[in-house]
DNA sequence: CATGAATGAGGGTTCATTCAT
DNA sequence: CATGAATGAACCCTCATTCAT
């Protein structure tokens, strides 16, 4: 019987004798460090390689395991895929959507959450290199942020700061400027302050004001809290390490 | 030896045998005719199946041509995907450069040329779901489109018409949205004036003041003339055909 | 991770869980047989079609295994090759050299070795074709079996067995004789004392007087042994009864 | 209907009008020309690149030819491969031969014989690589070269100046031990005198007594006469044209 | 006769996936 | 659960040969 394919921590059979629980318990905790090591990995593997790039080969390589192991894990590439994506998008929203958050001007958070991810995607490389090679057609489909960064233009646009517009073409702008500019920063010279020209290029178009537009771009910036045990972390700590030997 | 691989008809020696000229005439053509086919089957299957897939068999199976013709045609994949990317981006300029020469406001010729851009792939969704597959880091690569958009964004910075801004940070936020927009326009339903409210919404990020920004997004349109022996209007007729079968 | 490409039987890690060890030594050994197979397989493709020739399909027949498989034993066709030359040149000397070191004096060792060698290619058609087909260009860079070739030789001169001569001649004659000679024991009828007469033609070549020639070309002659796990025998075998199907 | 492909200078129809003649004449000349040229870039090809090298886009190229014509000279790969084996065996016989019926005695025709191959190859390096590269197989099939070697050893052993052996024993040391000397004179650094050595090692092995072996093999050699218009003159000639550039 | 575009069988190589241990 | 050998479909590419011009 092939094992359970899930992130969850495996539904602990509550009650029931201690042996079987803190067996139980060790066994998902392994179980979910091995899982992280793999979609660690294989962001990594994605950032260089491409999302269409054949994968698991170096993915199992990066991670030091075997081929069974990883069937183990995920049925298949795509579901390794959907799954590497999932994460870093869950991951991206937990760690850019809280900076945005201390504003209540949608505006602001909006520009906000736009510099904060900017920033990351600076000292992430690797994640910027994946949400790039994955393109639009792949962020189109990954629901979280995409949300976030939808109520904020709803709310904008209810409370006036932003002009009436469909809100698919203020998702296009918005995600297709910010994909772009993480290219840019990924491979050309970009001045300092690319992330908050941006940002206030983007209210702009949005119909904020050129002056307002200027204020909200330059607010203090929380620093993005990426916790260590992320994935995202992990990964790039790991990258590092690779490129240091 | 293997046939040369070039796009240019060998420039003919001039005077003498007729029967040389006429066969040189004649071969030249031919092979005209078979890249050109080449390059049309091959940009609807990168459409179809993304610019990274594994490509040669279906390209060749869509032209009704033979492995070995292929390689007469290009050495190897990448080049095959070199060569369309290439030849798709001239033809897109040829087309929509003319319609946005029209106007001397360089203003008015990014809200035309963006407008054209959109008109374009809609009417031609196997180029649009090249370009969307290829994304910003293909784009970013094909010279002659971007190098339109670059001249009207400084000509507009020039003339004041637009803020100043980081001549890249133009590039990203335009084509990172029209990408983007091409992408909406693939696979969601769109308002009929999508492209307008686009073109609009990108006036107002360079800097353009509302009111003038709607006015010059709504400019009468002249229809962009695809040429029916382009491989635009070619690819699109054979899909066509094929999709009716 | 494609599957290590080692011969060596990988280092076992001594003491500790016996699963661990007894999987081990099962993979191992099953690797181990596998690449026999090849081998064995392989030489009997080459000997047939050439060393040239293109392969790898008709050695996967022969093997009765799948394409795979074979590139997770070698990387490629030269490779394979150079496994069989150096497999089959190192089993050549475990089997004659035996033979001809019975004796101490220099030419009754290159006599002995000459015949034995003949009498293997007799037994051992396979072989033959094989050592045929790759010529002398392949025998110059085949390490051991020459090793010995030129010791013997170096040895007859020193002791004066030998007329004085330039090694590299001793050696051109008698192995390019040997290699002719295969070529007409496998092709030509040639009679039963071939082997004798050719041995005693090279030691006159060597500088030995006729008399003394004779003699030590028709010492007794032990029985050559080839180990019917060898893979010259395992070749051997299988052609025969491939044959008698 | 596909022209005839012969080498003989097409029989022709003897009297009739001079014009037919004439034409008849030059057509037959022209013809004799590509195939010398056709048979000279073979012999280079095959030289550099073995026997069985795919082998047709290279000798189109190093002749200067279309394939189309290729196809009017010879029917396939191996009768080109025939073809050109056969002329440089013939060549070689005219001109080696001619050296070694310079003396009666056959033990002489046989080491001047020997000596002036040698020499040949040493001066014709390709002609050397295209013999070794064929190998023992290949010679024995190769007439008129051996016919003349037959020859002598036959006179030699009836005359009582070698000892009596199977003749093709006989071939096979001879012919054996001079294709690895071409080799060794090819690859490696051979001593000035190694033609002279083989002669004379050659001569011992047939069983001349070895003070008049060594007189024998260093009789004055006749300069071997290359024609300038022969094959091998023009692939060398060309060759060295190529490497000059 | 010469030309060279087109052909397609033949061989090489990769890689996601399965499965016995 | 982990392991890694085996599998084979799917690709890639070459090159001898044909044939219309």
């Amino acid at each position: 019987m092939p094992p359970v394919r899930t992130s969850s921590p495996a539904g602990a059979s509550p009650a029931r004798p201690r042996k079987q629980d803190h067996r139980a318990r060790v066994g998902a905790a392994r179980r979910e460090k091995t899982r992280l090591l793999l979609l660690e990995s294989a962001m990594l593997v994605f950032a260089r390689r491409g999302v269409e790039a054949s994968v698991i080969d170096e993915v199992i390589g990066t991670a030091g395991m075997s081929r069974g192991t990883f069937y183990n894990y995920f049925r298949s590439n795509e579901e390794l895929l959907a799954a590497v994506a999932r994460a870093v998008s869950d991951e991206m929203l937990r760690i850019v959507d809280p900076v945005a958050l201390v504003h209540a001007d949608p505006a602001a958070r909006v520009a906000t959450g736009v510099r904060s991810m900017l920033a990351v995607a600076r000292t992430h490389p690797h994640l910027a290199a994946f949400m790039v090679r994955g393109g639009i057609a792949a962020l189109g489909t990954q629901g979280l942020a995409v949300e976030a960064l939808a109520r904020d233009v709803a709310a904008g646009m209810d409370a006036g700061r932003f002009s009436r517009m469909h809100p698919r073409l203020a998702f296009d702008v918005v995600a297709g400027s910010v994909l772009a500019g993480m290219h840019t920063l990924l491979t050309a010279k970009a001045p300092r302050d690319y992330p908050e020209e941006l940002a206030g290029t983007l209210l702009r178009a949005l119909g904020v004001a050129n002056a307002t537009a200027q204020r909200l771009a330059n607010l203090p910036l929380a620093r993005a809290l990426v916790p260590p045990e992320s994935l995202l972390a992990r990964a790039e700590a790991r990258a590092a390490r690779a490129g240091a030997r």
